[in-house]
This record gives structure tokens, sequence and C-alpha cells, in this order.
RNA sequence: GGGCGAAUAACUCAGCUGGGAGAGUGCAACCCUUACAAGGUUGAAGUCACAGGUUCGAGCCCUGUUUCGCCCA
């Protein structure tokens, strides 16, 4: 006998040590079997689970257990990355905490330090994912620096080079004061902020005036070296100058003319300073302007500044707009808001910074991409995600990928120290091929990490060596993942995966919900809402939480998580828990086959339902609408087979009609508890394996059972429209009896009698039939069913389509609640037909709606009709009976 | 500024190619009926954001408006 209540706490960890340790979750490197793959979204190295992480993982284990099920050799690879910044800044916290700095250290000793963490805490969001019941090939885990994977970097980073798709550049790149790096544009966030509009007065050379320009960034105008005006704007189309002066220098800087200029922004001038931002080093380009830089790496003013030199940048802000004032050249300040960038990695404002970096010209790569989903090559799901793909692909700009920081893969690039020849080349090279010298310098920087997770896809199944793996896995099944990487991420896949492959990385792309808080705002820290996925699962189970997930996953739609919806879905688990439990008092056998002569219509009912929800659950399943196989499997195990199969078979179970129909009976629960566990595993793992192992008969492990639909040792189930229809009459039945004793506050403790009239002598037969169902459902010690006739004396009364129910009401009720009940039922009736009559009486609705639309509202029109003269009746034999008591 | 999405019961959300408004939670009433009070039975509750339009018929399609969220610049 299973415990009262669910206890996941005992469960889980026991049932995913043996998962593991009999390795069921491992993919076979070749197979007859088909095969279906994922590669996980490998998280940071340095990350905790998070929500995102939760749903992102339960959403793929259900598509891989479901896909194992079903029989196929399914590889879910897991892994990390190596997070560069994220997992550089987090160590050098470390040690900044034990008062060394990364430059006392030396880069190598430093970058020792940071395997030695990784080592240590590296594996902590692996194992939370283990928590969720994550059945990853944990085998084969992937990090990004590993060798193989790090090989595969330096064999596409030589490969782009040699194709001319990888080149080195002077540019305006983002740069980050803080983790003193270049970043791309993606890695910039950008956050409208209210900041000012200053407006400086430039005199002219000969101060006969001046040009006023406006900006939000004086401390940049050291960095000047023009202003430019729109060619058109007739305030300045006759300007007898060319020259402006610098203010706070001593310098002079021409007045140029280019229609970037916005004429509607500020004055219409602008200043110009290359070094400083990206729009300028544009104009600066045209106009072969020079760029100087006047803030240096670490935010600070440089000699460029004049004597502002060694002030942060904020600061010289500040002290320049103050002697700008007193020399009596700013104009105006106006509060302004705008948009400022900032490190996505750690917030600080971004530097706009004339840089050498490395770039991948990404244009050529891009229209394959954008031509595999043009075609359905590679499917986005949901559709309209496609768009911003699109958008995004077309507007692609060069990506730089260098980085300035120390974690990371160096890159392969080495400079002759002797002839200053440039080597790159996939193994470190001894010595210079042109002059054979060994002084050879290795390039600083390191990779952008998302360069190496470009390659997951492949370098995870062993490229560039031409694997098994690759052979049976490669394209994956389907990708699935957040939005909010589309464009870090996913597209980059496309792009690699299509060059270096020949084929796209994935055939599907699923696009998943954000989960946010109840209140549909983002989780974050700052904002402490976060709900950590551990303490959920503490709470209230792992399958609970998963359930709640998958419920909540309708495509399109971001998800509020709500720890009421978790707890309604614990309970879901309890309810599924407490029918096995009361299954098993009646099962003690494996039950394989089912007597379909001595079975009920209710056993014939709930095989019918379960063979619809089997389908249901496969095809919303393979059309990733998780919430609708979540819904359905809910419906049908709650309100299906606990609230009516279960308390329907009880009497048989019981052994109150006979040995033959226990049997029966007790072979149809066997079977439906069996199926249905399988349905559920992909997403309740835990109890559904918990169950499995109880159920008599069952053999191994429920992750390794077939699938219902592909089980041929059973008996095959059909749907049975006969069976629903004769089930759908007898609830109908039962529910109106119901109501009647709900709504007239008769105990369910008393025992009514009733009898129900039907013209229709199938429907007579069916009641007839199953005249103890309905007694044992509806609590009845008399029932009876005849042709219409002499109606009993005092009774309520309902009316189902075919039949009217008569319960007596001598001695339970007084009859004005049966008045009142049944004039409340007459007006619905009569609301309804309204409407119908309204329709029907529309010439042009009789006249161009579908026939068989017409059909139905005529249909329609009649049954109410029959219920409202019916009900009528009723209401006419009450009142005389009211108005006889009265008189009493 | 450009783009995407959302608005349906008190709350959180489903609702398919247009054809009788649904679920879960909460609420109310009655119940410890031999799996489950983490339960059972029953019930009340909606101007489908607003304004037009198309249609015999609109929560759904079209146009506009409002509010909110997100992405990009």
């Amino acid at each position: 006998m299973l415990d009262k209540g669910y206890e996941p706490r005992d469960v889980e960890k026991k049932w995913f040590d043996f998962w593991e340790k009999e390795n069921l979750f491992g993919a076979l490197d070749e197979s007859p079997k088909k095969s279906y793959s994922i590669v996980i979204p490998p998280p940071n190295v340095t990350g905790v689970l998070h929500m995102g992480h939760a749903l992102n993982n339960t959403l793929q284990d259900i598509l891989c257990r479901y896909r194992r099920l079903r029989g196929d050799n399914v590889l879910w690879m897991p892994g990390t990355d190596h997070a560069g910044i994220a997992t550089q800044n987090v160590v050098e916290k470390d040690l900044t905490a034990k008062g060394i700095s990364r430059h006392e250290l030396g880069r190598e000793k430093f970058i020792e330090a940071v395997w030695e963490w990784k080592e240590k805490s590296g594996s902590a969001i692996i194992n939370q994912l283990k928590s969720m019941g994550a059945s990853c090939d944990f085998r084969r885990e992937r990090f990004t620096m590993d060798e193989g994977l790090s090989k595969a970097v330096r064999e596409v980073f030589v490969k782009l080079y040699k194709d001319g798709l990888i080149y080195r550049a002077n540019y305006i790149i983002n740069w980050c004061p803080r983790c003193n790096t270049a970043l791309a544009d993606l890695e910039v966030d950008h956050e409208t902020s209210d900041g000012h509009l200053y407006h400086i007065k430039y005199p002219f050379t000969d101060d006969s005036g001046g040009l006023i320009v406006a900006t939000t960034r004086p401390e940049t105008m050291f960095g000047d070296t023009a202003v430019a005006v729109h060619p058109d704007d007739e305030r300045y189309k006759n300007l007898s100058a060319d020259h402006v002066k610098l203010p706070l220098t001593d310098k002079t800087i021409p007045i140029i003319r280019d229609t970037y200029v916005e004429t509607g922004f500020g004055t219409g001038a602008l200043k110009v300073t290359p070094a400083h931002d990206p729009n300028d080093f544009h104009i600066g380009e045209r106009h072969n302007l020079d760029s100087v830089k006047v803030i240096d790496d670490n935010g600070i003013m440089t000699d460029g500044a004049g004597k502002y030199i060694g002030l942060d940048r904020f600061e010289c802000r500040k002290a320049a707009v103050k002697d700008l004032e007193e020399q009596g050249l700013l104009v105006k300040i106006e509060p302004h808001s705008h948009s400022v960038g900032h490190c996505y990695r750690c917030k600080t404002v971004v530097e706009p910074n004339l840089s050498k970096q490395w770039f991948v010209n990404v244009k050529p790569l891009a229209e394959k991409a954008i031509k595999a989903v043009e075609e359905g090559t590679t499917k986005i799901i949901p559709d309209h995600w496609k768009k911003t793909y699109f958008e995004w692909m077309y507007n692609i700009k060069d990506w730089c990928i260098s980085r300035q920081i120390w974690w990371g893969h160096r890159i392969p690039v080495w400079t002759c120290e002797d002839c200053s020849d440039v080597i790159v080349e996939v193994e470190t090279p001894a010595s210079c091929p042109s002059c054979s010298g060994k002084n050879l310098l290795q390039e600083t920087d390191v990779l952008d990490t998302w360069f190496s997770s470009a390659l997951w896809p492949f370098s995870t199944m062993g490229w560039p060596e031409e694997t098994k793996l690759l052979n049976t896995f490669y394209p994956t099944s389907v990708l699935v993942t957040g939005f909010d990487i589309l464009f870090f991420w996913v597209a980059r896949m496309m792009m690699m995966g299509i060059h270096f492959m020949g084929e796209v990385p994935f055939k599907d792309v699923y696009i998943h919900a954000l989960v946010r808080d109840e209140h549909g705002k983002k989780m974050s820290k700052s904002k402490g809402n976060v709900i950590d996925p551990l303490t959920v699962i503490d709470s209230h189970g792992t399958d609970a939480f998963r359930f709640t997930l998958a419920a909540f996953a309708a495509q399109g739609r971001d998800i509020k998580l709500s720890m009421d919806r978790v707890e309604g879905y614990r309970n879901f688990i309890n309810k599924l828990w407490n029918a096995a439990r009361f299954s098993f008092m009646h099962l003690d056998k494996e039950m394989t086959t089912i007597d379909w002569d001595h079975i009920s219509v209710v056993d014939k009912w709930i095989l019918s339902r379960l063979k619809t929800v089997s389908q249901t659950v496969v095809h919303t399943l393979e059309d990733y609408k998780f919430n609708e196989t979540a819904g359905a499997l809910y419906n049908f195990v709650w309100h299906e087979f606990c609230d009516w199969y279960l308390e329907a078979s009880k009497p048989a179970l019981y052994d109150k009609m006979g040995e033959k129909q226990k049997e029966a009976s007790k072979s149809v629960l066997w079977r439906v508890l069996h199926d249905t566990l399988i349905l559920l595993h992909p997403f309740v793992p835990f109890v559904t394996e918990e169950i499995w192992h109880k159920l008599p008969g069952s053999k191994g492990a429920i992750m390794q059972a077939v699938y219902p639909e592909d089980n041929d040792s059973l008996p095959e189930i059909t749907v049975d429209p006969d069976a629903e229809a004769t089930m759908n009459l007898m609830m109908a039945l039962i529910s109106a009896i119901r109501n009647i004793r709900g709504e007239m506050q008769i105990a369910p403790s008393a025992m009514l009698k009733v009898i129900v009239q039907s013209g229709d002598q199938h429907i007579r037969e069916k009641i007839s039939h199953h005249g103890n169902l309905i007694k044992n459902l509806a609590r009845l010690d008399a029932f009876d069913i005849s042709i219409p006739g002499k109606r009993p004396k005092s009774s309520a009364t309902a009316i189902i389509e075919g039949a009217q129910i008569y319960v007596s009401l001598e001695g339970v009720v007084d009859l004005d609640k049966e008045r009142t009940r049944l004039e409340k039922e007459i007006g619905k009736v009569e609301k309804e037909l309204t409407g119908v009559d309204n329709k029907l009486n529309n010439d042009s609705f009789i006249s161009k709606a579908p026939d068989q639309v017409v059909l139905k509202v005529r249909d329609q029109q009649k049954g109410l009709i029959e219920k409202h003269d019916k009900l009528k009746i009723n209401l006419q034999k009450i009142m005389e009976l009211v108005s006889s008591s009265d008189e009493t």
C-alpha cells in the first residue's frame, strides 16, 4: 500500500541515481533506431539555475523522454560555456578579496586560478539540472574550453581567416572601461536615461560670432576634429567662416557639410568626434578627418584633453561645463532623455572607442542562413520569430570577436618579431615560415565566448574529426531556447553550421517564453522578485514544478509564474498518486489481456478516452504545444479517470457485479493506469517512475517502456463512439440529479427516489441497462425508467436531451425552492431561445449560411422549445402543489 | 523613430480555417461517501480594452484609438 500522500523528496533522488547508474540517458553513437538529438543551450559555467533554465530544460526533457518512449536513439548533449567576461570577473573578484590583482598574478597563473575555480564551482549548474530531472547524456558533458572544442575554435578561426572572412581593422567599437575589453554591438544594452543637452558656442576664428553645437557628451569635445552642418541647411548656407575655435583648447577645426546631420536636432550643428562616436567615426572616414582619442581604456581623460588629463570622463564633463560657463561659451543646458549603452555584463557605461580589433565579415555567412529559414530547411516555431530573425540578418553588421581579456580561446595568430610576418595556424608554429625566426609573439586577445558557442552543435560532437556521433546526430532535431539569444546564438550557429558542416545545425528552432513573476515583471535580483527554482522544487516537488511550467508554456506568451499554480499542480500529482494507491488495492497481477465480453460501458468509455488522449498527446507534443498536452493529460487523469471512471467502477471492483466483471474491470484499470503513466512520464518523470515500479507486472524502468501507440503486445484500443455516447447520456443524467441535490440542499447522505421518463426506446434501454451505475453515482435507493406518463406528485424535475427526470421530494424539501430553481432554469432557456429564434427569423441567415449550420440551429431550436415546454408544465405542477399546500 | 506582442470571470490564462464564451485558482453552499480534505458534489461570476468596418453571423478578419510589455536604432 502506498503512503496516503505523495512525498517527492523521498522519491526523486532515488530514481535519478537509478537512471544514471543504469545509463538510461545514454545515446548510442550508432544505432538502427531513428536518431533524435538536442544540444542544450549551454548555461554559463558561472551560472546558477534560474527560472529560464528550468523552463528551457523541462521542455527539452519532455521532448527527449517522449522520443525515447517512442523508441528513438536520443542524444541530449549537455554542457556549459566558459563565459569569458563573466567568469573572469568572478575569479577576479575572489582574488581582489584576497588582496591580489590579476595583473600581479600574471596571465598564466590567472588562467590556472580560473581552471581551479571551474573545477570547484563550475559543475553547480549541471547538478541543478539533475535536480530538475534533466535526462541529458551526462557522460558526454562538454565545456567550450575543452581541448576538443578549443581545437574546433582554432580550425574555424583559421579557415575563416583563409577564406577572407576574418580580418583585423582599426575601427570604432564598444569598449567597457571596467571589463577593459571590446564588446560586440549585441553585448551593449541600451537604456534610456535622463541626461542633458549642452549647447556650446564654438567661436569663429575671427571672433565674429560662432556656431552653437548641441551635445550630450561635452567631455568628448577635446577629440572633436570638425563641426558638421547639413549642406542644405539655410541657416548655414552662407557661412563665410570655414573654421571654428575649439573651446578650452587652442585648436581650430574645420566646418564640414554632411547629409548625415539632422537639421532638426539641437542647432543643426554637430560636433564630430571620430574616436568616440560610431556615427562621427563614419563622418570622419568620409571627410578624412583625424581621430583623436581623448579617453583611455579605463575611462580616464588622456593628454589629448589638455589640462583635464587624468580626470574620469564624467568628472571631466562637470569640469568642462563649469569652465565653458565661466568663459561664456555655454549657451544653455536642456534636459534631454537619450539612450545610453551599458556593458551587458557589468552595466558600466560603454565608451565608443577607436581600436584595432578582429572582425568576422558575416554578410556572406548570413545569406545562406537566411535562405535556410526562407526555404524551411530550418523551421522557426512560433512562426512570427522568423520576422525578427530576418530583420536582424538582413541588417547584420560585422562581428567584433576579439576581447581584451585573458579567459577564453586565445586567437591563433602569431607575429614574427624578426620579419613581421603574420602567421595564422591551427597548430602553434615553432618558427616563422618566412624567415625561420623563432621569435614569435602570439596575439594576446581572446575570442568572444559566442564564437565558440556558435560551433556548439558540431563541436560537441567531435568536429573537426569525422565522428560517428556527428554522422548519427547532426543536424540536430530541434533547438529549444528563449528569444533573448536568437541573435547572440541561434543566428550565429546557423551561419557557422551551414558554413562548416554544409548543413543547417537544427531542423526546428522552438522559441519559448520568458518566465516572469506573477505580475508580469521580469525577474531580477535588483527587483527582488526572483523565485528560485530550487525553492519551488523543495516545497512542491520537481514533478509539480515541471508540470506547471509545461502547462504555462503556451506559444508566443510569457509565463507569469505564481506559486498558487504550482500548488494546484502539486495537488494533481497527489491525485495521481492516490488514484494509483486506489488501483493497487485491487490489482495484484499484470493484466495484459482484456475480456471484451465482460467489460462494462464505463470500461469501454475510459479505454476510448484513453485512446483519444493518447492521440492528443502525440499531436500536440509534436507541434510543441506543451500546454495543450499538459491540459489534456490533466483533464483526462483528474476529470475522466478519477472523477468518473474510478467512481463508476467501484461496484465491479468491490465484487458486487460478479467475478467475471470484476476481473474484466481490473484488466481495464491495469491497462489505463499502465498507459497513463507512460503518457505522463515525460512531464512528471519521478512520480510516474515510482508508481510504475509498484504496478504489478511492470518491467524495468518506465523510461524504457514502449509508448501505448507503438505497443503491439497489448490489445489494441480504439475510439468507441457508442460507448462515449452512452456514457455522455449517463453523465448528463447523473449530473442533473446531483444538480437538484445541490441546489435543493439535500444532504449527500440522503438516498433519493428517481423516475426517468423517455419516449425514445433506445434511451430507455440504455438507461435501464445501467440503472445500477446511476443509482450508485447519484446515490438513489429507488430508480425507475418508463415511457412518459403520469408524473410523480411532489417532485423536482430536470430535462436532459431525450428524457425527463423526476426526483421525489416527499419529505425531503420544500416546494418553494423547486419553484425558484425552475424559474431560473426557464429564464436561461428563454434567453437562449431568443438568440436562436432571431437567427432563424433572419432570411439572409437562412439563405447565406451553410446548410449544416442552419440545420444545427434548427435542431437547437427544437430542443430548446421542448425543454422550455416541459419546464413550464413542471413549474405549473409545482405551483398547484404550492397553492394546495398553502390551503391546508 | 522602426518592429513585434498583449488586453477574455476577482486573479492567472486557454480559445484551431469566423458558426452555441472555457479551464485552473479564488469565492459561496453542502459534505470526513470504504484512493485522495493536497479531497467530493453543486453553484454564482464575463459589454471578450474602446470606436468604426467587412459578413447572414466577429473574442477571432480589416482600419483607427487607448493602455501595457518587449526587441532594435
